[in-house]
DNA sequence: TCTGGGGTCCTAATCCTA
DNA sequence: TCTGTAGGATTAGGACCC
């Protein structure tokens, strides 16, 4: 609320901002010894992935996020290649949070591995020295609970204290004093600042305008004339280190939706209606799982050529039947070009609510065919996200079931994890995230011996009895297997 | 051998309505 | 009743973020 109004702008560095580092690929080399101090990256393995997270090791090969895998398995060829474990990530996240939540009710995630923290409100800082003290027991206090590394960033804004956590990576801390915020920005680049990215960092070097400090120098208005209101102005603000930004612990969604990038581009015009139903029935799964529901629906299309477009259309109410996001889906499709092949396809529902106000008129529309389209939505079962994303030309199912990372259990040889396969063959590496590195052995894909198996955690629960934080059931003993078989 | 997936926010054109 | 206008809603696209 008006905890932080814009006349009493804080002083005291108390907005915290942690980044785990190398998130992904830290949580991969914590789980299996095998990849500790060796280049790893986490992406997608098809001919059209790219990658999620690389490790420190992999980036001395110039291997970073949003590159092409491909390009990545030039400059790194021994690297280790796996899959991202959303879900695995999710519960070292979940149990990060809680450690976060207990310095402060104030808790902004920006996704699994980043977030800030208001500290003052929290009563866990008021000044530089309260705030670095509580800065490193955080740091301490997230090795001890999940065995990774984050470097946290200290500052009197949200926009320094991101600043201060890129400077103090990895495993650092960097704490920003008030008073010194404009002369440590401005021989920075421009890119710094939240907001210039590939597109605003070329306008501006075109203009002669490089660094933070000759933004202040070019002035508002310039800004203003060349990027735009809105960004001008913010963007002229946090060159002068002014961001008066509330961390704010609840953020509504706005949007929910799903695309696919396929491996090999869809010519096939039913093919591509299938898909676009399919993704629209996908969309709808989560909206439901959210328990929202939502007025317009989004089709986006990326061509052969990797030009995108997209077509929405707002419905009289919010709507979380599957029929209908489908139908309108299709409507959309009905205007677009897709001779030429696509490779991508989404299907997005926008204009949020969280109650749903049926289309009467669609309901109308829909009653006579309302019988088969239930059947239908029954028997593809309830929340039930198909992991393995657009179909993959040509790989069989049995072998689709062992991806690379993945955990295994043997009935003999105990936990280990998939380091490889093709050709009716699995290689696995046997190992826990508390073993010595483990020895390698190879089995044909349909042996009954093996079996997908559950993350286990990275940190066995300390026996002391301290805090244990215990955020998403992390524990030795693992719930019952999820069906299946990631 | 190009370029994922899930989001947010902003802008501009167009249409509709008061 | 006609017309001009202001402002909101819708639509499409682009930039940015992790």
């Amino acid at each position: 609320m008006a905890w932080c109004s814009i006349k009493d702008v804080r002083n005291a560095p108390t907005v915290l901002h942690l980044d785990m580092d190398a998130f992904f690929a830290q949580a991969e080399q914590a789980s299996k010894p095998s990849l500790r101090g060796k280049a790893v990256v986490v992406g997608g393995l098809g001919p059209r992935g790219v990658v999620a997270t690389a490790s420190y090791e992999a980036r001395v090969f110039g291997v970073h996020s949003a590159m092409p895998m491909a390009q990545a398995r030039r400059l790194a060829p021994n690297a280790a290649y796996l899959v991202p474990r959303g879900a695995f990530y999710r519960r070292i996240s979940d149990q990060v949070m809680a450690l976060l939540r207990a310095l402060s009710p104030l808790v902004e995630p920006l996704s699994l591995d980043e977030a800030f923290v208001d500290l003052e409100a929290g009563g866990a800082a008021w000044d530089s020295e309260s705030a670095r003290l509580a800065g490193v027991r955080l740091r301490a206090d997230i090795r001890a609970v999940t065995g990774l590394t984050g470097s946290v960033g200290l500052a009197a804004s949200k926009m320094l204290a991101k600043i201060a956590s890129e400077q103090a990576k990895p495993d650092g801390l960097v704490l920003i004093e008030p008073g010194t915020e404009r002369s440590l920005l401005a021989p920075m680049s421009v890119r710094t600042l939240p907001g210039v990215g590939p597109a605003t960092g070329d306008h501006l070097r075109r203009a002669g305008i490089a660094t933070v400090g000759e933004m202040v120098e070019a002035g508002e208005g310039e800004l203003v004339r060349m990027l735009g209101k809105a960004h001008g102005h913010a963007l002229y603000a946090m060159a002068l280190a002014r961001d008066d930004r509330p961390v704010v612990a609840e953020r509504e969604t706005k949007s929910v939706s799903v695309e696919d990038t396929y491996d090999v581009d869809i010519h096939d015009r039913v093919r591509v209606e299938l898909e676009v139903q399919r993704l629209a029935d996908r969309c709808v799964r989560r909206l439901r799982g959210a328990g929202l529901s939502g007025r317009t629906i989004v089709l986006k299309v990326r061509r052969y050529d990797f030009s995108t477009l997209t077509r929405s259309e707002t419905l009289r109410g919010p709507t979380d039947d599957p029929a209908v996001v489908r139908e309108a889906a299709a409507r959309l499709l009905d205007a677009v070009d897709t001779t030429g092949g696509v490779r991508l396809l989404g299907v997005g529902v926008s204009g949020l609510a969280d109650f749903t106000q049926e289309d009467l008129f669609a309901q109308a529309a829909e009653v006579r065919a309302a019988e088969v389209r239930v059947a239908d939505v029954r028997a593809e079962g309830p929340e039930e996200e198909t992991p393995e994303g657009p179909a993959v030309a040509g790989v069989a199912p049995a072998e689709h079931r062992w991806r690379p990372g993945h955990d295994v259990r043997h009935a003999e040889l105990g936990h280990g994890w998939v380091q490889g396969s093709g050709l009716g063959r699995v290689t696995v590496r046997f190992e826990t995230p508390e073993s010595e590195v483990g020895r390698v052995r190879t089995f044909r894909t349909d042996d009954p011996d093996l079996a997908p198996a559950e993350p286990l955690p990275l940190v066995r629960r300390r026996p002391d009895g301290a805090p244990a934080v215990d955020a998403a059931g992390q524990g030795p003993a693992v719930g019952p297997r999820q069906g299946s078989g990631r």
